[in-house]
DNA sequence: TGCAGCATGTAATTTGTTACATGATTAA
DNA sequence: TTAATCATGTAACAAATTACATGCTGCA
């Protein structure tokens, strides 16, 4: 499942411009796909290419031109195919857990603003959730439904964890090993390192 | 933080070659990272490069040469400042859930064979979790517990809400809309429609 | 005066995945 | 005898990110 077949998703619902697929993908897929125009608009024009979705440009008056997609009766049909046959898999890549696995390489405080930085992103999610909920007029598909439900359970689950389980990090915790004391001039010295 | 630098990391704590580096990514990232040998291995060549490990060649009787990698002065620096220098993200990609967003395109049958298929999986992952957890000694670090009881605590929570939230994806149940009613002959014809 | 929003795209680069290629040993 | 484990790699390919490039309107 890639951004074009997403795109053709979409717009199964509503026909769409690229912006307004940017948008969509922010408010409903954010927490758990995402999409930047660098690949929403190359996957519009080679929809558009292969019959999947028509286009049609407008023009507007003070805003720039637009391009609306359609669906097609071939895309619709594709796209169902593509449900039908794909099996879904879960890629994530947390850099977050990634790093606080080496949690005893790393400074008290840099820790807590990690898991604080992270907590807040979390429970920003849920709330960022529940208003997009509430905006949901009685058309809204179960589907949206299930996987908004889905998105705030995970976010306060994860955000419920680290807030039950932070101090865990800091029993251990040693003082200063040698390579943590690093001078300024050490610093901006290594930080040029390329990894 | 790329493939790398996570290898750089794990060599922090042993030596190990390409091979072992692997199982370590298969059984403690595993849930939140991943990474095959097609990563590693130019990854590990990279870091040698660069002077950041080193290499000891070794011959085994019965089994392949080996090379084991260990981390020099300089990658322990080049590992700690990625540390202090890297914001975390977390990109996710659950084409699970971007199926389920359109469950109303999918027939009944798909539905529960996608949600059984996955909740057994995060099952698994629970008990993956718990065993590996099982075998760890007193000196395992901490940033490993608390990664691993992260893993475990949110592949319960998304087991969980599957279970409890599944029923409502068949309440607005259409009785087979047209495009879904797909003979054989159809199916075998539209599956060749490349997205 | 400056920034945010609307709107479209391309090109280079990064990154990782998949498939290929090899080959011995050992346990079932 | 067949599959799994050990072990290393390359090359082609796919996919997405980032930076670049443009330009008008309306608000503060």
């Amino acid at each position: 499942m890639d951004v074009k077949t997403l795109c053709l998703g979409l717009l199964t619902i509503n026909e769409a411009c690229g912006y307004d697929l940017k948008k969509e993908f922010e408010a409903i897929f954010k927490h758990f796909y995402s999409a930047g125009y660098g690949s929403i608009y190359p996957a519009l024009a080679d929809l558009a290419e292969n019959g999947l979705v028509s286009c049609r440009e407008i023009s507007q008056d003070g805003k720039p031109d637009r391009k609306t997609y359609s669906i097609t009766e071939t895309g619709r049909k594709a796209f169902d195919d593509a449900l039908r046959n794909t099996n879904p898999q879960h890629k994530m890549r947390s850099e977050f857990l990634a790093m606080l696995y080496f949690a005893d390489h790393m400074e008290a405080d840099h820790l807590r603003t990690l898991m604080d930085d992270r907590v807040k992103e979390l429970r920003e999610a849920v709330l960022h959730i529940d208003r997009i909920e509430k905006e949901w007029g009685p058309d809204t598909t179960v589907g949206a439904q299930f996987v908004a439900g889905f998105g705030s359970a995970i976010a306060k689950a994860a955000a419920d964890y680290i807030e039950s389980n932070r101090e865990m990090l800091f029993s251990n915790e040693v003082e200063s090993p040698e390579h943590c004391n690093v001078t300024a001039d050490e610093e901006t010295k290594t930080v040029e390192t390329r990894l």
